[in-house]
RNA sequence: GGGGCGGUAGCUCAAUUGGUUAGAGUCCCGGACUGUCGAUCCGGUGGUUGCGGGUUCGAGUCCCGUCCGCCUCGCCA
């Protein structure tokens, strides 16, 4: 065949007159018979237009030309000619290749769908199941080199920092806590399984207690959770570590990643990232990864709604730690209907809010909703919300946790819904200072906020260790030593200083429930590890697929991943998962319980 | 495991309250055409309305179940 001497996309006026090979796919034809024949063919550069005419062409090759079809495969050959009506729309447009010889590589079958037709794109299913020809578009191939960017980014600023790529095991120990395990029957140990990493965080920090001192891995992590718009069980994590640091050399560090990468990837320049308490988030966002881009921050009226007869807001105060919050809608009067806001009602109730009080603020006073009952407190309400003409203004009352979560859901449902998220802005933050425990009253236990080896913060330590473990709110006060990256709302990074005392590990393996021996039996190669001489370490690790869904702007995961698997963790192009033979499961010393088939 | 939305030609969509032979654009096939770039013009192929059951004189439309896709709660240290 005749290879390639330009991409299609590189072709410019500084080709004129030269003899060149394209290699690409039919993106468009437009046949003017048999002496006048216009193919846009496409690689993966861009599009460049081959014309067959007449006394240029030889025919046969004209009338070859007049039978291309759509993402049929060719190699042509002639010379670029500058074109007497430029296309403006494409890059290439001031030029045109005059066909001397083409060769069809392979023609196309029937199409499920004309990838160059945009118009027309198919659901995501078809698309997923053809994906070879979803890819073929310029947009996905576009994903493809950002997503190449910030790996090459990624590895060059660190290799440029010191930090050594070491790659972990996929086939490891399960262990308790944290995410669901994919699991792999062993064959030599009969009976044994092994568990596909939901992160390396142990072998990292064995890394950093065996002086590799700084490490990074670019590493495929598996979680068997239910998708989300932005999770997949598959997904591949941008994965560090160093040690003898503290939480600020590894967060400027990181800092300093992020900032490389948008600038190298985006050309953005990133201002330096503001810096907020776990508390102040929940707080003021209820939500632990706040969406700065905007206001509609939660307000404490307990105090006034105090004040107030509505039973709503008294009984919620008479709970254990009650609390009644307010966000205040701009402008929102109008927008706001009651269908809306009815709609708003059924939306906190998933998240146990009773309901949704609201009311509207209009022309000095308040109406609908709840009015009546702020009468008592009208004027300290619109002093402490700051209210305006036209402003609308939504209740949470219920204990903290509950007014927390759900109006900081609807926080961000409203902000979606009347679109007031502002177009092009990069708003980072980092998120510190978060409990390291949560005490579930259900079962009686503790949770790890993070993963149970991060650390207290150096000044909680002794706290930490002399704390009894039966004095719950003491426990729940001390504060980890970690930190989470937030862009636009979103937890691109987290991460923290970890334990490397054995005394520490230990006390919190007791808290989460964990006895000496079952410590011992699942985490004895860290506790020993942690034994002999292990340095101070700290790490994060990035969410390399929401990262690039960030910088290139998709709306979900799906399309940052070349072959992603849908909600039902299906590979609908290769068919994944699926029947193996049973003689498979036989080496593998596994039976199905399964009431369909498991083997073929 | 729970909730919501969706599934009609290869693709994108339409089809009145349940009522004639389920239509259009596009792709594909055939024909015309020497400057197009969403080429244009003429003609044609193409349907188990996701699947199964039910109600009805009659179902793309209503009901039940199921599969698939997306979103969501739980879950995701």
């Amino acid at each position: 065949m005749a290879t390639r001497t330009h991409y299609c996309g590189s072709l410019t006026a500084a080709n004129v007159g030269e003899t060149v090979t394209l290699n690409g796919w039919v993106n468009a034809y437009r046949a003017h018979g048999q002496a006048l024949v216009f193919v846009d063919l496409r690689d993966r550069a861009g599009i460049a237009q081959a014309t067959f005419e007449q006394g240029s062409t030889p025919d046969p090759i004209i009338e070859a030309g007049s039978k291309l079809r759509n993402e049929d495969c060719v190699a042509v050959t002639g010379t670029v000619r500058k074109r007497e009506k430029p296309n403006p729309k494409i890059p290439t447009g001031e030029v045109e290749l005059v066909v001397q010889s083409m060769t069809v590589l392979s023609k196309t079958a029937r199409l499920p769908f004309v990838p160059s037709d945009e118009s027309n794109l198919p659901d995501e299913e078809t698309r997923l199941k053809f994906r070879y020809l979803d890819l073929r578009r310029p947009r996905m191939q576009e994903i493809l080199r950002i997503r190449h960017r910030v790996a090459k980014v990624t590895r060059d600023y660190f290799d440029a920092n010191g930090f050594l790529e070491v790659e972990t095991p996929m086939l490891c120990r399960s262990t308790p806590e944290g995410a669901r395990d994919f699991l792999v029957p062993s064959r030599l140990q009969e009976g044994m399984w092994y568990a596909l990493p939901q992160s390396p965080q142990l072998f990292k920090q064995i890394l950093m207690i065996a002086g590799t001192d700084r490490y990074l891995q670019i590493v495929k992590c598996f979680r068997d959770e239910d998708p989300r718009f932005d999770r997949q069980a598959e997904f591949t994590q941008i994965d560090l570590e160093m040690a003898f640091v503290d939480r600020e050399i590894v967060m400027q560090t990181m800092e300093g990643f992020a900032k490389t990468l948008w600038k190298q990837v985006l050309g953005v320049d990133l201002a330096d990232f503001p810096r907020m308490t776990y508390r102040e988030a929940m707080d003021r966002y209820g939500i632990d990864r706040p969406d700065t881009r905007y206001g509609l921050e939660l307000v404490d009226v307990s105090e006034l709604a105090k004040q107030t007869e509505f039973g709503v807001f008294t009984s919620a105060l008479d709970k254990r730690r009650g609390v009644v919050k307010a966000i205040r809608v701009p402008g929102a009067a109008e927008k706001l209907t009651r269908k809306i806001l009815d709609g708003y009602g059924t939306f906190v109730q998933q998240f146990g809010a009773g309901g949704l009080p609201f009311v509207k603020y209009v022309n000095g006073a308040f109406e609908g909703g709840v009015a009546k009952f702020l009468a008592p407190i009208a004027e300290g309400l619109v002093a402490a919300l700051g209210l305006e003409n036209d402003d609308a203004v939504v209740f949470g009352a219920d204990t903290y946790a509950v007014v927390t979560k759900a109006l900081g859901e609807l926080r961000q449902k409203i902000a979606k819904d009347l679109d007031i998220i502002p177009k092009g802005a990069w708003n980072f933050l980092w998120v510190y200072d978060f409990p390291m425990f949560e005490y579930d009253a259900e079962t009686g236990r503790y949770y790890s906020l993070h993963h149970p080896f991060t650390a207290p913060t150096q000044a909680e330590t002794e706290r930490f260790l002399a704390a009894d473990p039966a004095d719950v709110d003491t426990i729940e006060s001390i504060v980890s030593d970690g930190y989470d990256m937030i862009c636009n709302g979103s937890e691109i990074g987290g991460g923290s200083i970890r334990i490397h005392r054995q005394d520490v590990q230990k006390k919190v393996f007791s808290l989460l429930g964990l006895t000496e021996e079952q410590a011992k039996l699942k985490f004895s190669f860290l506790l020993e590890a942690l034994s002999f001489g292990a340095p101070p370490h700290g790490g994060i690790a990035f969410g390399l697929d929401r990262l690039v869904m960030h910088m290139a702007g998709t709306e979900n995961i799906r399309e940052v991943i070349a072959f992603p698997k849908t909600m039902t963790g299906q590979d609908l192009m290769c068919e994944a998962p699926n029947l193996v033979d049973e003689e498979q499961l036989k080496e593998l010393h596994v039976k199905s319980t399964a009431r369909l088939p498991a083997s073929v």
